[in-house]
DNA sequence: GTGGTCTAGACCACA
DNA sequence: GTGGTCTAGACCACC
């Protein structure tokens, strides 16, 4: 598993690392069981402090997608399947695609775009789409 | 059009502001040459700081939304500024779609969502427009 | 409304001012709109590091029991009555009464502890039970 | 009895099997004069370190719920020990049931999750002990 | 002036 | 050797 960090950039490096583990397991890259790095060594490997790694490990246990433990390291849980989106998920949804219809794109390429996205997951998932 | 902020949200207000003008145009509720209020009546309906008004109107000035003018104020522009969509909305897109997916929604669920909230827009847009 | 840190103490400090926070929600101390004191400022009366501070403010947030920002500081939000008692929470009571119960202790005079606990949180909360 | 470990969870194994002994003492599943599993015995079934084992047996041991020798193992001994409460039961206790109350959960609600959960120990206490 | 992010480095708990 | 806690101090974003 590939993560980058960009430290130049305006989203927060923890938030880059959790994006970016987000969807190694929505592509199947990370799956149930997979262990994440040592906190320390994902730190020392991208040159930023641990504590910095340790938030993106921590926001992931709050989700619900890893669980962290002194002997097993981060591993990844399994998917809850527990429920339907959020509200909060919708909202942010709304606002994001509300930004693309505003600058004009036609809603099909908007909805192409998103299913092109979920497609690319899911073919990495299953390898049974090539 | 209508505008609310929520002072105690935990997102900030100029960012509230500039995603509900985003929403209202992608809506229809604001059109090609639609002029917004002026930046300090905005403000002093809310009780807050005209700077953070500013903010979010210069923020869509930046996103090619708006054009400010001493003269004619906040006024909606031609939409069609991009064919395609940036790559940093994919980006964004594909986080969030990630999200979902590794929560263990379906593919498919998701993107009917993303088509509800896509046809919310159309519905009103049409209304409002002919 | 009144803190108290004990530094010596095996329970970590954050978990310490959370709890605390917890309980005078609880008994009506803190209210809904009630503003904790600044992170900065309560390290400092404690003579701890800030950083303590916001973690125990964080845990309360990941609880929807505050809400943070830095306009408003930390203020209390409104009970949620959402939900039922979570699983976890009862397999901890379950854990706690059993204590109480395989040391010896009635189980009449466990559940009158619970009851006169829960009591006192009352009586602060609603002045009417004299 | 039965003892089951989570290896991958957050409590620590040496928690996870004290609570279980309490829990199980508190059942009536072990009385006193009962023998717990051999340490070695017990850490060779989870395939864990018997130090780990170990450090369980000894808190149950300071917690007066068990007696540790060499030729008898680890046996339970008499419940009697405590009449009363111990204060830090109690303070963990005012800090759980704040935790439901300070959701939104009705006293009258927490009151009877507790009865329940005690009726349970009793329940099998009784079926186990005639 | 508030909370948010990041760094650097210490010691502890669990296994 | 892992994550967890705490300290000390820096700069930034928002208002």
């Amino acid at each position: 598993m590939i993560i980058n960090v960009d430290l130049a950039a305006e989203v927060p490096i923890y938030q880059q690392i959790r994006d970016q583990v987000v969807e190694a397991i929505a592509h199947g890259t990370l799956t149930e069981g997979s262990t994440l790095p040592p906190i320390r060594t994902l730190a020392a490997d991208f040159g930023i402090n641990f504590h910095t790694v340790n938030k993106a490990y921590d926001l992931l246990r709050q989700e619900g997608l890893i669980r962290l433990s002194r002997k097993t390291g981060a591993v990844v849980t399994a998917a809850a399947t527990d429920q339907y989106l959020p509200s909060d998920w919708t909202a942010k949804a709304r606002t994001l695609l509300a930004e693309a219809v505003a600058r004009g794109i036609p809603a099909d390429d908007v909805l192409h775009a998103c299913r092109t996205l979920l497609d690319s997951f899911s073919a990495t998932q299953q390898e049974d789409k090539p």
